[in-house]
DNA sequence: AAAAAATTTAACCAAATGGTTAAACCTTTC
DNA sequence: GAAAGGTTTAACCATTTGGTTAAATTTTTT
């Protein structure tokens, strides 16, 4: 039926759907080439073994989206506009990849070495680009100063969070898949309020 | 050696220990044998099957640490100081267990019905305590109206983070393990101010 | 000392799984 | 139309793994 898309293609597509939900571990390679519409030796006449092929998909997953989400963090623009493009962003990506950061998260801490010679550098860049900018608006007074790590964490848990641990915040505050994801779209307004109150709060901490 | 410690309890932690760090999926009947410093006939003898097992583990990892933690939420206190407690707690919880969040979380992904039956009732008991101080609190005029879900997500959101996560963020902030710590230990200020700050807002959050 | 329970040894089984192979069969390319 | 490459079929292999079994041995209980 869909013969235009080249096999290959379709390969990677039902493997990043079997590795996204069982993990590198759990998935089967014979799913895999059932989900794919072809049989296990196709399978591994594209890509030679299991390891391979996640490797690509994974490597995939990551490339996809990194560089453009964390690009956000490095252009020139008022911290304040940041935060909401990120958050908005982040959360969208989240709501159509639900599975995606459980994934990214187990398989970096299955092999973290992997992945810093490849994404790592990057990543590090932009933030020491934003560590400037911190630092130079907490000069100015306009924000309380903060570390990235802080800042970035705080971020992305918030983000996150609800989306890794829907299978337990749905049915313990017995919330339909709609309530949900009202919930989500929610989250895109007041993750930034929650974060630039946090940034410009003139209150002391005790 | 640790001969008076008896040979369930041996197993039990051996088995916590692997199924933490492997996951059911990724975790060897044999590895647990050995580390448990018995023979597989022996584990078999004490524990059927490998599910049983692990169904023996998982419910006592969330019974040793569930209930005490989400006691805090439902005692009579202030808001503030619960925020304090629970945050101070639940950190503290995390930096001796740092594999748990992640486990659990897969494992709850994994089979979401088999949790609910068991302790969910407790948590949605608890939460609808918390719903109660919330709108009281809010009608008072002492704090902005609120989700219980959005309140419970954005701490346990800003608190789980930077360990899961940690793989991650440590080579790309170049963090040592003692600045992670010094991190981890940050959080137990930092994150009860990011939600009090939220919940105290008087600004238009536009 | 006898009985019962815990533990080891070691061989074994069945199922699942990643991977291979060789032959045949299409489909595209030249 | 021949050559090359994509695809299927189907059998096959080696390894891993959860689980079993039976007999022997050690430890605990009575």
């Amino acid at each position: 039926m869909t013969k235009d898309v080249s096999t290959e293609r379709k390969i990677l597509e039902a493997a990043r759907e079997v590795f996204i939900q069982q993990g590198m571990v759990g998935a089967r390679m014979q799913e895999i080439a059932d989900r794919a519409g072809i049989n296990k030796a196709l399978l591994h006449y594209y890509f030679r073994s299991k390891d391979m092929l996640f490797e690509r998909v994974f490597m995939e997953t990551l490339q996809s989206n990194g560089p453009v989400l964390f690009g956000i963090l490095g252009k020139e623009m008022p911290l304040k506009e940041k935060l909401k493009q990120f958050v908005e962003h982040y959360v969208e990506l989240m709501k159509n990849n639900p599975f995606m950061p459980l994934f990214v998260i187990n398989e970096i801490s299955r092999n973290p070495e992997k992945l810093f010679g490849k994404i790592g550098s990057q990543i590090s860049q932009v933030a020491s680009g934003l560590n400037a900018q911190l630092k130079a608006e907490a000069d100015k007074g306009t924000i309380r100063p903060i570390e990235p790590v802080d800042l970035i964490s705080s971020i992305m848990g918030l983000c996150v969070f609800p989306v890794i641990a829907k299978p337990i915040l749905r049915p313990v505050f017995g919330l339909s898949e709609g309530d949900y994801d009202e919930f989500l779209e929610r989250r895109k307004k007041e993750v930034p309020v929650i974060i630039w109150n946090y940034l410009t709060d003139k209150s002391t901490n005790e």
